[in-house]
DNA sequence: AATATTAATCGTAATATTGCAATGAACAAA
DNA sequence: TTTGTTCATTGCAATATTACGATTAATATT
């Protein structure tokens, strides 16, 4: 089907699911990542670094954007993309919640 | 195209997307998480754990195993899945990375 | 051997994602 | 006002993902 049946599932794991889906394409990943190295960004400038087209850029700014991870303000005709450090900070225990989960030796593998 | 260009990004932007992928569908965090818990595992309690079809659960499983965060060791008629525990380290060194670089806080927004 | 149990695989349908050309909207500069 | 710049949106085409019924493969049980 192709359809998350995200009903059957807590609201944690959905929450989980949709910032690591978020992560889960390099441009989005190298976008972040870009932006945490310059600290001040317009879309223009990623265009250039990543290297895909301008539509496909914008495209992966609105889901981070919608997610709440990056915040996008209008200064004159470009647009200036940064890190939303709060709900980064937020994201961040999430996935730690997740990914530090106790690793006790299993018993039988 | 649905196509990621991973050629044009760096092997550690293309490890991050590849495992947070498979963080990204609740029914695998689900998996783990159950996994993490019971620490011994097969795949029929997947099935009545979750409530996905057999195939479904069986090929979330095989995802997990292709990318090395489980193991599967074959037992009578029946498998034994659980945490790939050095691995699963491995991947947390890499998604830490990621995710605690430096929040300065921007000079724009 | 015949039957039951467990999980993988195959085939297929439905939906989602990725990418970009073309276009549009908003503003700045001439 | 015309032109240029910057970024968003629209409308596709290509590919990927999710889900499951049906089947198969492997092993137990009787």
């Amino acid at each position: 089907m192709g359809l998350a049946k995200t009903e059957m599932f807590t609201d944690q794991q959905n929450e989980i699911a949709l910032f690591a889906k978020a992560f889960g394409h390099p441009a989005r990943v190298a976008i972040l990542q870009h932006l945490f190295k310059i600290n001040t960004c317009v879309c223009g400038d990623l265009v250039n670094e990543i290297g895909l087209a301008q539509p496909t850029i914008s495209q992966h700014l609105k889901e981070l954007k919608h997610l709440g991870l990056i915040k996008g303000n209008v200064e004159g005709t470009s647009v200036c993309y940064c890190i939303n450090t709060e709900n980064w900070s937020t994201m961040k225990q999430v996935m730690h919640a997740f990914l530090d989960q106790d690793l006790n030796t299993p018993t039988c593998c």
